[in-house]
DNA sequence: ATTATTGTATTATACACTTAATACAATAAT
DNA sequence: ATTATTGTATTAAGTGTATAATACAATAAT
């Protein structure tokens, strides 16, 4: 999974919104050590600073916990991470139905198009 | 329609998003004047300045032009309006397509939750 | 004990976005 | 003819984001 930013929202909450993915994705499995934020940065070719910021949000948001100089683990809690997976999709899918009927597109239409796309 | 302005992305982007949303939706029918950018800017309670450039960059999609002191006009190119709906929901699909997929849902699961997304 | 690693903080700079306040040019309305 | 309306341009100020360059404190590694 590469670190995908577009240009047109911060780009610390698109890095906090991907460790997020990371960690409810296993990459960062529960109670593991995240790389420290400079490697981190590094690989996300941003400063330093910059994912600081995405990974003091992530703490905020209960994923995860700085230990000062031990590093930053995963929250063990798989519980709660079930929780953010479940509540990010019910937040993706509302947005998705929502855009579509903007478009004009009827709730059948829009629930119907994610299993063919190609016939758009 | 009301103008619903999200604090994460640059408010232009997002006026021009919705403006082209009201011009596919017949909000604004192809042909008709659109209101003057004053109007629309205190509809939305936004700067001028800021509507204008939304307008500005709904003008270089082709979806409407300015005739200087007439107005600006809406296309009148049905086909052209039809293509960028289609175009849009293209992308819609995929991008939710994609985040789920991030999130570890099976293209099955993706693709029949937006049916019955009380079960999430 | 010394060194390296880690999270964190600070200061400065540059840039894009947004608002505010005007102003101008062209033409529609009167 | 005069006025009002329209799109457009300009200048200034404030704010948030991102980078760069350092520095510090705590502890793990040696």
């Amino acid at each position: 999974m590469d670190w995908k930013l577009e240009d047109d929202r911060p780009i610390w909450t698109q890095l906090t919104e991907q460790l997020k993915r990371r960690i409810i994705a296993g990459v960062y499995p529960p109670g593991s050590k995240l790389p420290p934020v400079r490697e981190l940065a590094a690989e996300a070719g941003v400063n330093p600073n910059t994912m600081q910021r995405a990974l003091a949000q992530l703490e905020q948001d209960g994923l995860a916990r700085a230990d000062r100089t031990a590093g930053r683990l995963v929250t063990q809690d798989a519980e709660a991470l079930e929780a953010v997976r479940t509540a990010q999709a019910r937040v993706i899918v509302q947005r998705y139905l929502n855009e579509m009927a903007e478009l004009g597109y009827s709730r059948e239409e829009a629930g119907l198009l994610p299993q063919k796309e190609e016939t758009i």
